[in-house]
Parts: structure tokens; C-alpha cells; sequence
DNA sequence: AATGAATGAGGATTCATTCAT
DNA sequence: TATGAATGAATCCTCATTCAT
């Protein structure tokens, strides 16, 4: 079997995960689901991902690939103009196309990089160093005040509200049932919506900030 | 039984987890475990709480009322300064003196808001709701930019913020040891600093934003 | 629900257990298995005892009261006689009247030994040694030629040849079959048999060596 | 490929495993981890040993095969003198300057024999049986009193012995540290010692046996 | 002869929660 | 009001072995 059957092999086992992800949790995934789903057997499975995170991991790197490429192109295109309120919704609307890309932003830290490998951890990380550095290099460009390494540091920003908003947004049955009183719809989080009001202002300070002077 | 010594017993159950959680985790936490310490029988902790998440909602209640006490105290000290540095110092410096509370925010829409009865979340969503609108209004009186309703809001994109770089700062160990790897240095991120920045640069926004004409 | 009500549920599953290991293997008998047919969920099994193994160590530790018991009574009664023979038979015999015993003994230190807790280690340990100690006191009495602390010493040497007797009588499935080959009934251990030889002579050889001046 | 460099690879293979079994268990030692340590894939150590109980049982005849031709060397030095301590120090010291074969005899009867083919449990038996016959020889040859036959069952005994004192002396970590408790060092047996000692009153007790009239 | 991808069986254990007493 | 015995759901992963190439 060529490196590129297993590859190919490795793809349909992301595949089958993401289309069961779309329709459920991350816990409702079991690896005997996946396995049947792709038509293999359970040890297979294990056979291209040493656990089950290691496994949603791999799924996340595709789908922050995806991200990031998008976001690349269109920093390209907006490349000097510092125009806040467009980077904001670029980064936003791709985010909200790819809705199953901030579930697993939002379990990254809980639960898939709990059970990894060294490895795999170092791996993960240095892809995603590169990423931000290289997109926090182009987020640079488009915004002038932005001085050597703090675009990677803003992205990590955003990142943080993504995560954050996330949260707030992703409420509990229960809890949706509650939003039924009167006066608490103050609670019920439009996550793109608040995320991009959030993210521009964030910006924005983030401009302010390298005005001042000086910062202890 | 008065209800002065239910209440009593209560709280000492209050006092017994939060110590418990103190040192260890959420799930390291079990009911089996609080009922040892507080010398009382696994099923009599739930004729206080009615589940175990509902128990730690109870918990982060006082905290968050204790941090609400000290930032309303602070911020009538600040009330029309408009000195966000200091608005932000009082906010990231009472949350970094209440550890728990932080850990606790970062799992209520994950886990603690998942297993509760509609009236508990009905009246915590209300008690939230409180303490954001008492906390938003005293912020609006200290910066002059925020419109009437506009402080809650800010709040919860302050809310957003913690829990969001919580989970990028509270890294699993095998991600602390990756860290060991050069140029990774990146993502060790120092919960408070981090949240004072970014926490700062999101309010400078928002009064950048309050100046702009119209917002879509 | 009095402690006897405990000590006898507790026993009703032992009996559970001993009635399924009496036709199977130690593998065989799961903790479903055991829990079914004690008409109890599983987890109550746990309630009893910690692990499986502990479970086993359980059943042991009666088997062996009972053996220790009847050897004692049996010892008794050949108080000062220095009748090896007698006493190797009624070792023996009572041995033999409990398979399953001897199978418990042969797994003991492979397996049983192997999934406890340190505090159960020691109670067992402690019981042996009670056990160990009373009988082979006993012993002592029957043999002359055994100084205070050897009958003890004796009987562990009994509990090496009961181990490897087993072993060496305990054939795999192959290995019976291939002893219908001619010549290799050599290998065919009828275990009483070989034990209560190979234990007298031990026995004897004890005697000796004790009239024997010294043994660096 | 040439039958010699059959066997050459055959012996890498036995090489490999036996140094990996030297420093780990059984159950740690893998044929994945073997294929790797050899260079080799991993079925291609099928292609020379059906089962890995059978490539651990080749080990052990090698071993064995070892060690009987020490013992025979020794044997033959000591013919006709009757010394049973001799005897004794010799088999108990060859062996205890082979300590991976005490391990493979302990497993021998509970784990290797039970997953081989009947072709290799009836070789493997005759093996055995051309030892012991063989080594039994020169064993009456040095022991009188042995009569013809008799030598293979003793070492059929020690045999025994062997592996049930190896039982008694490998204990869990846990049962080691059970023995930090005082009066239970009882247990802890050093097993050449305890062997050496049994093995020796075993042989004077089978001259004293052979001394009497008679046996039922 | 060598490979290595695929297989798939197999089971203990924890712990929040309930409810009869 | 307090107890604590009983419940039972829920699932990952290893690794010897096979067999198509």
C-alpha cells in the first residue's frame, strides 16, 4: 500500500469523523461509531490516530488550515488599508462558515490536548506557531500599528474571544429554556454578532494602545 | 430543623467544596469526597443541592457576589474618572485574588450549566442579570461613553475574555512540556497580563467605537 | 441495613463467585458475569470489594481459613507422634478436597497479588502469616525435629511444592493431547500424588537435615 | 534462501527476544517491539515462529538446553559420591546464573504451553523428556539410591520446586511493600537460598524414602 | 520470503443520584 | 431530616495474528 493509499485512507476516517461531528458532540462520537461509519474495523482506526483527541486534533489542523488560508487571501487583499472593521468581518464570517471549527476551538484546551502525545502536542503547536506568525505577519501589513510579533499576539487575542464567546453563545437546553423569562434575553448571545463587535473594538484599542506613550 | 440551620448547614457544605476545590479539580471534586469532609452522608448533600453541578453553581454565586462587592466598592472610588487603566486593574486584580472564581466561570457554560433545573438557571440567569446591570451601571458613570445598558454589555465581553484566555492559559502538562521546545514561548500566556491587555485595549475600543458615527 | 445484613450479602456474592470459578477459569468469571448471577448491578459488586482481584482474595482467604482449620484440628490429634507420613497425607487429603483452593493459591502471587491495595496487601499478609504462624506452631509439635519458627518456615515450603505441583499438573489442552504420545506419560502429574510424595520427602529431609551438625 | 541462513535469522530473531525479555516481562515484550529490535517486520516473525508463546518456548529450550549440559558437565564430576549438597549447589547455581530461564519455567505451564500447536508441544515434551531422561541418568549415577527412573522424576520435583519458590519470591510491588511492615519479612523470600534449601531436604528425604520397606 | 495494513475481541470501573428506612 | 446501600451507564485501546501483495 502506497503512502498515498494511506493517506487517502487517513482522509476518509477525518471525513466520516466531521460529517458525525456536524451532527453531534464530541462525546457522542465514539470510535465504534466512527469505525462502522467508515467501514473499518476499531483497531484501524487506531491504526492512523494514536487516541481519540489525537484524532479530533487532526480534524481541527484541517479546518484551522482552511481558516487561515482564507484569512490569508483576504489580508492580502486588504494589505495596507488598516481598515479595522473589514478585517474584523473577514475573520468573523470565515469563522462563521466554518461552524464546526470554533466547537473545536472551544475543546482544545479541555479535552483535545488532555490526552496527546509529547509529540503530537509539539507538533500541534509549532503548526499553529507558524500560522499565527505568518498570518499575524500579513494582519501586520494591514494594520500599520501593529509593530513586529504583535500580530501573532492580537490573533491569540481573538483566538481568547473566540473561545470566550463561544461559551456564552453555546448555552445549555436548560438555559435556553430560562431565556424564555422576560429580561433575560440580555444573555442571548448572537456569537458572530458579539464576536465581531468585541474583535473590533478589541482592534481598535489595540491601535489606541500604540499610540500612548508607554505601558508598564 | 429551623431554616437558620439549614441555612447554617448549607454553607458549611459551601465552605467544605470550596476548600476541597481549592487544590484539586472540578472533577477530582466528588460528592463522596465533600460528604467525608463535612461529616455528613452522601444523600444529605443532595437534599441541599440538588446536583453536584448545581453545587458548585451555588459556589461560584458567592464568589461572583464577593467580586461583584469589590469592584461596585472600586468603581464608586472611580466614578467619572474615565481612567480605564485603573477600571481595568480593579477588574483583573480582584479576579486574581479569587483563583477559584476564574476556574469556575471557565467551566459554567461547559459543564456547570448542564446539569441543573430550569428554576435554578432561571434564577441564577437573574441574579447575573443583577449584578451585571447594578456592576454595568456603575461603569457607565465611570466612563461617560458608555450609553445606558452599554456596561452589562461590556461585562460580558469582559466575561468572555476571562474565559477565554483561562483556557488558553490553564495548559494541559503534556502542552506545559512542549513548551519546554524553543520559539514556543509564544503560547505561555500569563492569565492576568494577558487579560489586563487585551481587557484594556477592548475598552479603549469601545469608546473609539462610541465616537464613530454609525455601526451596522 | 445492620453489618450483618452486609457480612451476608457479602457472602452471598462469594458464593456467587466460588460457584462460577468451580467451573471456570479465574479469565472466564467477569464481573458481569458475577453480578447477574447474584441478581445485583455491578457496581454494588464494587461496593463489597475494591477490584477483581480482591474479590478472589477474598474467596481465598475463606478457602484457606477452612483448610488452616481442618489441618489444625487434624494436627491435633498427631500431636508428638513425629508421623510424617500421617501428616503429609492429611495435608494432602484436605488439599484435595478443595480444587479450587489450590487453583486460587496457584494465581495468587501472578495475578491476585498483582491489582490490590497496599492495605489489603498487608491484612492478607498479616492473616497468612497468623495462619503460618498458629499452624506451623502446631507443626512443631507433631515434629519434634522442627525448632520454634521452622514449622512456619515448613509450611511455606509445602505451599512452593503445592504451586508448582499444580503447574506442573495443570496442562493446557495441547500439551493433554500430546501426551497421548507414548513415552510422555512421564509428564503425567496426578497432582495429590506427586505433591504428597515430594512433600514427605521434603518432610523427611528436613528431619535430617536437623540431626545434621551445620549448614552455612 | 538457504535452510543456514534460515536458522541464521531464526537466531537473530531468539537473540532480539531474549534480549528484551532480560530487562522487561513477558507481557512488555511485543512482537511489534521484537520486529522492530530485529530489523524485521512484524510478519515476518510469523513466517519462523507460529505464535509468540512459541518463540518464547524456543527461548526456554535454548536456556534449558544450556543449562542441562552445565548440569550434565557437573554431574559427571560428581559420580558415585552421594553429595547431595553438592548436587544441589550445582543445579540451584546454574540456574541462578540464568535468571531469565526461572522466568520462562514459571510461565511455561500457564502461558506458553497454552497457545502453541500440538506438533510443537509433542517436539517440545520429547525435549524435555531426552533432558530429564539424560540428566536423570547421570543423577542416579551420582545419588545410589536413585533407582533407574527415578533420577527424572526427581527432577521433576526440583522442578517444581523451581517454579513454585520463583512464584513465592517475585512478588508484586505492592506485597514488597507490604513487607516494610514489621514481622512480615517472613515472607520475603531470596529465592536461591530458599530454593537450595528445599531442593536439599527434598534429595535426603528421597534417601531416607528409599530406605524404608515400603510405599502405598 | 517478506511485508505491514487490517482485524476485533474483550471488561473493569467510577460516581452522581435515588429512595427505602 | 438524615442515611448510605444500590444502581448502571458508558467506552477506549492493545496487540497477537492473518493474508493479500
Amino acid at each position: 500500500m502506497h503512502d498515498q493509499q494511506k493517506e487517502e485512507r487517513r482522509q476518509d476516517i477525518l471525513t466520516t469523523v466531521w460529517q458525525l461531528f456536524q451532527t453531534t458532540s464530541y462525546e457522542t462520537v465514539t470510535i465504534a461509531g466512527v469505525a462502522e461509519a467508515a467501514g473499518l474495523a476499531k483497531g484501524t482506526i487506531f491504526l492512523y490516530f494514536k487516541t481519540k483527541e489525537a484524532l479530533f486534533l487532526a480534524l481541527l489542523e484541517q479546518q484551522l488550515g482552511s481558516w487561515f488560508a482564507s484569512i490569508d487571501a483576504g489580508l492580502l487583499a486588504l494589505e495596507g488599508t488598516g481598515d479595522i472593521l473589514k478585517i474584523t468581518t473577514l475573520l468573523c464570517e470565515q469563522l462563521a462558515s466554518r461552524p464546526g471549527l470554533t466547537r473545536l476551538l472551544a475543546i482544545l484546551h479541555t479535552i483535545l490536548e488532555r490526552n496527546i502525545h509529547l509529540d503530537e502536542a509539539i507538533r500541534f503547536k509549532y503548526l499553529l506557531k507558524e500560522h499565527f506568525e505568518q498570518t499575524g505577519h500579513l494582519l501586520e501589513r494591514c494594520l500599520p500599528f501593529l509593530k513586529s510579533g504583535q500580530g501573532a499576539h492580537a490573533l491569540l487575542q481573538c483566538d481568547a474571544l473566540v473561545i470566550g464567546f463561544w461559551h456564552l453563545s453555546d448555552t445549555a437546553p436548560v438555559v435556553q429554556q430560562a431565556f424564555q423569562q422576560p429580561e433575560l434575553h440580555l444573555f442571548e448571545i448572537h456569537f458572530v454578532t458579539e464576536l465581531s463587535i468585541a474583535m473590533q473594538a478589541l482592534l481598535y484599542g489595540l491601535e489606541k494602545s500604540a499610540q500612548l506613550p508607554s505601558q508598564p
